[in-house]
DNA sequence: AGCACGATGCTCT
DNA sequence: GAGCATCGTGCTT
């Protein structure tokens, strides 16, 4: 059985545990069965000064999980009909978080491309709906099996893999944070996917 | 294959 | 009441 992440992996930098999570597995038990795919992209929030994250208005009741202990999962609705999941790091009061923003299906692949239809997994919303994630989940702890929901360790992924550049759909976020190279991706969108 | 737009409802001001 | 860490459709090229 694979390892799965412990808390002390989300207890560090949130720049480098979203670089590390590219390539890791991620584990959802959705009406017992096993549906998992391995991290293609990811996003860096970090902080109340951070003011493309939600942590800039402060403490709020949907933002209180990312003050809360690193490894657990930060779910929120957006645009009318997404979900989408993040994972808090750093120490517990340091309010940040990764959000998951692709997966590549590795099992319970029949039964993923069925709940999107046959589309794809690449979108934070996406991948959500595809492993049935929803606002159930916000809060959960990560770093066991009791929440249905996980990350193992994956795939390393080699360094000159991983793209670098900036967030995604901060339209009205002021510089230097709309630009900050803080997404991480998989270079041509594909892992080499091993046992 | 790329762009524009409307859907849709929760959160914070 | 405005804005939103998006998605899918439908129309244009």
């Amino acid at each position: 059985m694979r390892r799965i992440l412990p808390r002390s992996f989300y207890d560090r930098p949130t720049l480098r545990v979203a670089h590390e999570l590219i390539g890791a597995r991620l584990v959802r038990i959705l009406d017992g069965q096993r549906l998992a795919g391995l991290i293609t992209e990811t996003e860096a929030y970090v902080g109340e000064t951070d003011l493309g994250s939600h942590a800039r208005a402060g403490r709020t009741l949907r933002t209180q999980v990312m003050y809360g202990p690193p490894g657990h999962a930060y779910v929120y609705f957006t645009y009318g009909n997404h979900w989408m999941l993040n994972v808090v790091c750093e120490e517990e009061n340091m309010p940040a978080a990764v959000l998951v923003r692709a997966i590549q299906p590795v099992e319970g692949v029949d039964v993923i491309l069925k709940r999107r239809s046959g589309r794809d997994t690449f979108g934070p919303g996406k991948l959500a709906q595809a492993l049935g994630i929803t606002g159930k989940e916000n809060g959960i702890d990560l770093t066991g099996r009791n929440g249905q929901l996980w990350i193992e360790q994956g795939l390393p992924v080699p360094e000159r893999l991983v793209t670098k550049g900036p967030r995604v759909g901060l339209y009205s976020v002021p510089e230097p944070w709309k630009s900050k190279p803080w997404r991480f991706l998989v270079k041509g969108w594909k892992l080499e996917v091993g046992e």
